[in-house]
RNA sequence: GGCGAAGUGGCCGAGUGGUUAGGCAGAGGUCUGCAAAACCUUGUACAGCGGUUCGAGUCCGCUCUUCGCCUCCA
């Protein structure tokens, strides 16, 4: 079975094999670090780390690296133009620096949360100044860019290929869009900025062969991507939104430089929406992470995010998280059903479903197909489980390390603890595990004598301080209710 | 205006020429002391209008609507 990976710049589905055989790498645009990290965020990250774990579980080895961006790029890419992490440091009233740092912090905390597996190197932006100097200079060298009044700049013309991937080619047509009356130093509009000079109150800004100044927003990604995966790599992912100019000119900067094609397979995701629009910090309209998680399980925003493609659009409510809560839920019971369950004489097949499983996951990482497996495999094993001879502890094996390869390890939903206990926690967990025994054990009493008003006192008291119980047939069974 | 994507049943969301997506919600049932959970049953959905085809949600054209990027805003 073959992997086919949706790639951008051919627009088609294409059977994917990595440069070195056995290796991949990967490189994925992180986030410009100047506030907390919102659901968008989130959409991009699981996408990318569901990738990066199928490319594992396939048997790949595989350098994953993904960049923070912590000196901020204009708002555009004009000779005027605010930083953003200046701006925020100067409504923070403080150093541009300290607000990287903390949002940085903030954003590993909301990843881990959502149980995105760090990058194997995350390399900041501001310690690669020398590598994104170094590429500048290769390029001037070449003859692709050029310098005016301690300003470099990529000349578009000089790259025959430039916009390739957005399909933007007609330079003319781009050019005449440009603004009329803008004070620039380019010599045509759509060339893009690798060095810029810093005025004086810039804050970030760094000693240059042309200026003291600060890199270009193009560029970090390059020079970095270069430096740690080389002049060609496998997969480089990242926001659709930054097809054009980001990537586009991050292509023809590195192509330009060293005359080998740069990605071999371009991923885009796409945006989420709240009642339709984008959502986006400048917007003003983004769903922060953290505030969602007071409310809601991360993993059930993991699970909500995968429950579309990550090539779609994804459209938030508060009806569909609490639709894909109520899912989860259900996988979740299902798995720890087959945990606790007793062994039986009956035989499972779980075969067939591993297959459609492994089939939806390499046609371009269809998770929600992979995730709709999940649930007839659910309903399967449930009816299995409800006949008298169970299933035996052979399948029963067999159906556990698939759910715990494919559901955890995958896809990263099902996890060992859904209560997420710490360390901590243990010591009173086991104190309530003791409790829950003796009190089980007195409405069983009642419920022989047939004292159903005690008997459902206990219950309801129980659903009411949030501990739900449930009869089965194998006994009754508890669980602490998460989430809303 | 340019480039690109999309409109699927109450809601979310797969699917790209011919047989069930899946989840959530709703209705009925089995089980249960009653619930919950689980299971069973239950939905003539593919924006509109034409066309191609034996056959189209799926291909083509047009129309309408929405979204992203560029532009504008800065």
């Amino acid at each position: 079975m073959s992997l086919f990976i949706y790639n951008s710049l051919s627009r088609t589905k294409e059977k994917f094999e990595p440069l070195h055989p056995g290796f991949v790498s990967m490189y994925v645009c992180g986030p410009t670090v100047y506030g907390h990290a919102h659901l968008g965020h989130a959409k991009s990250y699981v996408s990318f780390d569901v990738v990066v774990r199928w490319l594992r579980q396939g048997g790949y080895k595989v350098k994953y690296v993904q960049n923070i961006t912590d000196v901020g790029h204009l708002t555009d890419d004009a000779d005027e133009g605010e930083d953003k992490i200046m701006r925020q440091a100067d409504l923070e009233k403080t150093d541009p620096m300290e607000i990287a740092q903390f949002y940085t912090r903030s954003f590993y905390e909301d990843m881990d949360q959502l149980e995105v597996l760090r990058a194997n190197i995350a390399p900041a932006a501001t310690a690669h100044i020398p590598e994104q100097i170094a590429l500048i200079e290769r390029l001037i060298k070449s003859g692709n860019a050029y310098e005016v009044n301690g300003n470099v700049y990529f000349s578009v013309n000089s790259f025959p290929g430039y916009g390739r991937l957005s399909g933007r080619t007609d330079q003319e047509a781009l050019q005449s869009g440009a603004r009329v009356g803008v004070r620039s130093d380019k010599r045509e509009p759509s060339d893009f900025a690798l060095w810029k000079k810093a005025d004086e109150r810039h804050l970030m800004k760094w000693n240059s062969p042309w200026s003291v100044g600060y890199p270009g927003w193009h560029l970090e990604c390059s020079a970095m991507s270069m430096k740690y995966l080389g002049e060609s790599i496998d997969i480089h992912g990242g926001g659709m939104e930054n097809k054009f100019p980001h990537h586009d000119c991050e292509i023809a900067q590195s192509e330009a430089a060293s005359g080998k094609p740069y990605v071999r397979f371009w991923m885009h995701n796409n945006m989420v929406t709240i009642n339709g629009i984008k959502m986006g910090k400048s917007l003003k309209n983004s769903v922060n992470l953290k505030d969602l998680f007071g409310n809601i399980d991360p993993l059930v925003i993991r699970f909500f995010i995968l429950q579309s493609h990550y090539r779609s659009q994804l459209d938030y409510s508060e009806t569909a998280i609490k639709a894909s809560t109520s899912g989860l839920e259900k996988l979740r019971e299902t798995l720890k059903r087959v945990r606790e369950q007793k062994s039986g004489s009956g035989l499972f097949d779980c075969a067939p479903f591993a297959n459609r499983f492994a089939e939806a996951m390499n046609d371009d990482f269809n998770t929600p197909v992979a995730i709709a497996v999940l649930f007839e495999l659910s309903k399967a094993i449930n009816t299995a489980l409800d006949h008298p001879e169970g299933i035996s502890t052979e399948s029963k094996k067999v159906v556990e390390k698939f759910l715990e390869s494919a559901g955890r390890q995958t896809l990263g939903i099902l996890n060992q603890d859904t209560s997420k206990s710490h360390g901590e926690n243990r010591e009173s967990e086991k104190k309530l595990g003791d409790v829950m025994h003796i009190l089980l054990e007195l409405r069983n009493e009642a419920r022989k004598n047939r004292d159903f008003a005690l008997s459902d006192k206990i219950r309801d008291q129980l659903l009411g301080a949030g501990i739900e119980i449930k009869d089965t047939k194998e006994g009754v069974s508890w669980a602490v209710k998460s989430g809303s």
